[in-house]
DNA sequence: TTCTCCTATCGACAGGTGTCGAGTAATCAA
DNA sequence: TTGATTACTCGACACCTGTCGATAGGAGAA
């Protein structure tokens, strides 16, 4: 469910132990999902594989989930960069931000079967949620409920969208997908954006 | 997570125990969730409210994220039905239809703090999808991928404004909220709908 | 180096989970 | 009513969870 204590407690630390440690953790839980369900994995055998103890797991996360969570966030981050997003033209972005929600889900969901799942969303959604918000007020647009609104109903139909086409089997080429996507949803903004 | 086994299952039987089995632990649940988070009710607590066995539980769901799953999807419809939302007129329907998942919100999540959590999202988002694909098809729009996918960008999309308008301090009412909901989106079926 | 702070380890704990086999009782059909 | 079927109960099982106090061990500053 939620996480009210630790949940965005797993940034900024400069102790290279603690990295270490939640980097190992990561990777530990990326190679088991490649080999069972994440319901299927234990606390004990994600510390196993990152040879840290239990106790160390609960350390850095509350449970589970939270790692996922960040797991998640860290590798869509990662994603995002790589394709080097940038929100100097308005227009792209959108695609952009489209393309890179198909992408994520297209690679670290093709693993077991469907990981397609809920925790994920939360993560994935806010950020492209914050993404929005970025690039308004990159443009001058001064922050507004009804600006926040709708950043977050097109970031929900984003995803929805991508998560749509991701369970869809012969599915199109992402790019094609997030073109789609594109036009779909830029109505929304029309009419509160500049 | 997910629950593929008896993802829904929860429908359809006529045998009176079970029926009353399943009813009293969806009472059950809604009565212990007006007292704590849903994370700490236990399947015991559960099963002891429901004056059933523990493995009664398990007899009818895997854990008790479906049991939360089907209880909020059995609330939603009522809630639905009980508005009368019919879908005669294509106009009306999707105001309506933001507003009973703004209400459906307020109205389930209101008991301890924030229970508008993800385990309620699967089902509540499926059955809006439900409703375009029935509306859609009730007015002679041939079901396609097109269609489908719309509707379920226009799920989430709503879901996530009533969403969004439900963890806003000081919110408007839940009708206003719903006609801004329903212009904001509207434009994302213009092009493919009839 | 030495000292301090913080992290990681270890063993143990009360409690929860999901499942099982065997027995009881309610339902439905013949 | 009888008999077959199915739901429910019960006790027990192995395992997982989240937390604790005590201890060892690196990181960085004095």
């Amino acid at each position: 469910m939620l996480k009210p204590p630790h949940s965005q407690p797993a940034i900024e630390t400069t102790d290279p132990r603690v990295q270490r440690s939640r980097r190992m953790l990561m990777d530990a839980l990326v190679k088991l999902l490649t080999e069972k369900e994440f319901a299927d994995v234990s606390v004990q055998e994600i510390a196993d594989e990152a040879t840290l103890n239990r106790a160390t797991f609960y350390l850095h996360y509350p449970d589970k989930d939270a790692l996922l969570q960040a797991t998640t966030e860290a590798r869509f981050r990662e994603l995002i960069a790589r394709r080097g997003l940038s929100f100097t033209d308005c227009d792209g972005a959108l695609r952009a931000i489209a393309l890179g929600v198909c992408d994520y889900l297209a690679e670290t969901t093709s693993c077991p079967s469907q990981l397609s799942q809920m925790p994920l969303e939360n993560s994935v959604i806010s950020l492209v949620e914050g993404m929005f918000q970025e690039g308004a007020s990159a443009h001058g647009v001064e922050p507004s409920a009804e600006v926040a609104l709708r950043g977050t109903a097109v970031a929900w139909a984003i995803f929805g969208a991508a998560r749509h086409w991701f369970l869809t089997t012969e599915r199109l080429p992402a790019e094609e997908m997030a073109a789609k996507i594109e036009v779909m949803v830029k109505p929304m903004l029309l009419n509160a954006s500049h």
